[in-house]
DNA sequence: CCTTTTTTTTACAACTTTATAACAAAATAC
DNA sequence: GTATTTTGTTATAAAGTTGTAAAAAAAAGG
């Protein structure tokens, strides 16, 4: 599920847009003032950023400015009061991903929110290195450590743990991982999946047969925990 | 160089974007309606594209759609007439990366254009000139090292392992590498990038046959590693 | 126009991964 | 407890990928 923070102190838009979003099947936090949506940003993972510029506490162009000094890649986008428009193209330049003057039509909103999401990433947001135990995976890389010594995973492997993880929590079953990972045109046996899991479970868990985090979720597939 | 084309009918608005886009150091191509432009956009290789919606010919939006059903990842800044003002979403929903209402800012077209580029680019940086193991290579004088005896390699060979350098670990495809080193509008074998890697690997490696550098990711790609 | 160099394609062997089948073990329902 | 379904596990066959060299095509240089 795409998780998309709203900073805004006009709770007419925020609540507004909140629920207009989650119509689209978004999952929405709002925040009213600078200093706890920036927080929020920093604290929790989110997929989209939707700042408006004037606000109480700490204002976008900071917020937007800090959160890429931060190195943190989040696509932002920008609400400007038509009053602002001189900020328009510090916005920009300040690392945010587009930016909209208000008023603005929903509409036009929600098809900028997917362009840039279909633009920054590839459907969902995909976990490009993560930790978990004395074991590091990167995705990028295609490299992995566990306990500090590397261990050798094979490219399906990288994927699907990649799948696993970018979907924390989330019960996968085994027909829902073949079309995401394999593809729409690959027609393996959903048993391929389960030596998948076994392959993984020997190499990143420390005692494969009673799994930490690779666990079983009995007649509907697995999950990945931390 | 960043090579921008612009399709835009207006020959006053064309010169002028050219002109101001040669000072930000970019080469630019003009094409004055929509069927020149479009043959042009698929023939040679470009980095951006500034496009007019009402175009003779063949229409902004026509040629987005099509440059997109041929999975050509340009970035796309659309142009558009006040009185066009529909056609926004319709633009985005196409594959555009982002419009412009005319009339527009100079100032604001080239901060988007700069935001579009850095990230759609990711940003990286080209190293300029590299050490690694008793190799120096020098991509600006295209001049390369090993054991302080000069080696030869082409002008290709210098661009990929370029590519690969400045991409230090991370995994690249073939088609990837493809798309950045040769462009959009070249479509060699993916077999072609292995021989350039086995050429390369013959003249920068101390055992060609266990590559110590220029590693093979089974099923992915290459990666540098040092 | 011919020569040289560079780039691209092709072909095949060697190799690695991936998929499947078969059976054992475990979990659930009755 | 037993039957049934589901999952764990292993071994093997099939499929796909890469290394490599040499030929073909294209581009560059004289």
């Amino acid at each position: 599920m795409t998780r998309i923070l709203i900073i805004e102190d006009d709770v007419a838009i925020a609540t507004g847009l909140k629920t207009v979003m989650e119509a689209e099947n978004y999952s929405v936090i709002t925040c009213n003032d600078g200093i706890t949506g920036y927080e929020t940003a920093l604290k929790e993972k989110f997929n989209f950023l939707i700042l408006d510029i004037n606000l109480p506490g700490k204002n976008g162009i900071d917020i937007c400015r800090d959160l890429r000094d931060r190195n943190i890649k989040l696509p932002i986008l920008m609400l400007t009061s038509r009053n602002e428009e001189i900020d328009k193209v510090v916005g920009l330049e300040v690392g945010a991903d587009d930016y909209l003057t208000k008023p603005f039509s929903i509409k036009e909103l929600i098809a900028r929110v997917k362009a840039i999401l279909r633009r920054v990433e590839g459907n969902f947001k995909k976990f490009e290195e993560y930790k978990f135990g004395d074991v590091y995976v990167n995705f990028i890389k295609q490299e992995a450590f566990k306990d500090e010594k590397e261990i050798k995973l094979s490219t399906m492997e990288f994927r699907i743990l990649q799948y696993f993880i970018s979907h924390l929590g989330e019960v996968i079953t085994r027909e829902k991982l073949l079309d995401e990972v394999w593809g729409y045109d690959a027609f393996p046996t959903t048993r391929t999946v389960d030596n998948y899991i076994l392959a993984l479970r020997k190499k990143i868990e420390d005692d494969p047969s009673s799994p930490n985090y690779l666990k079983t979720v009995y007649t509907s597939g697995y999950k990945f925990v931390n």
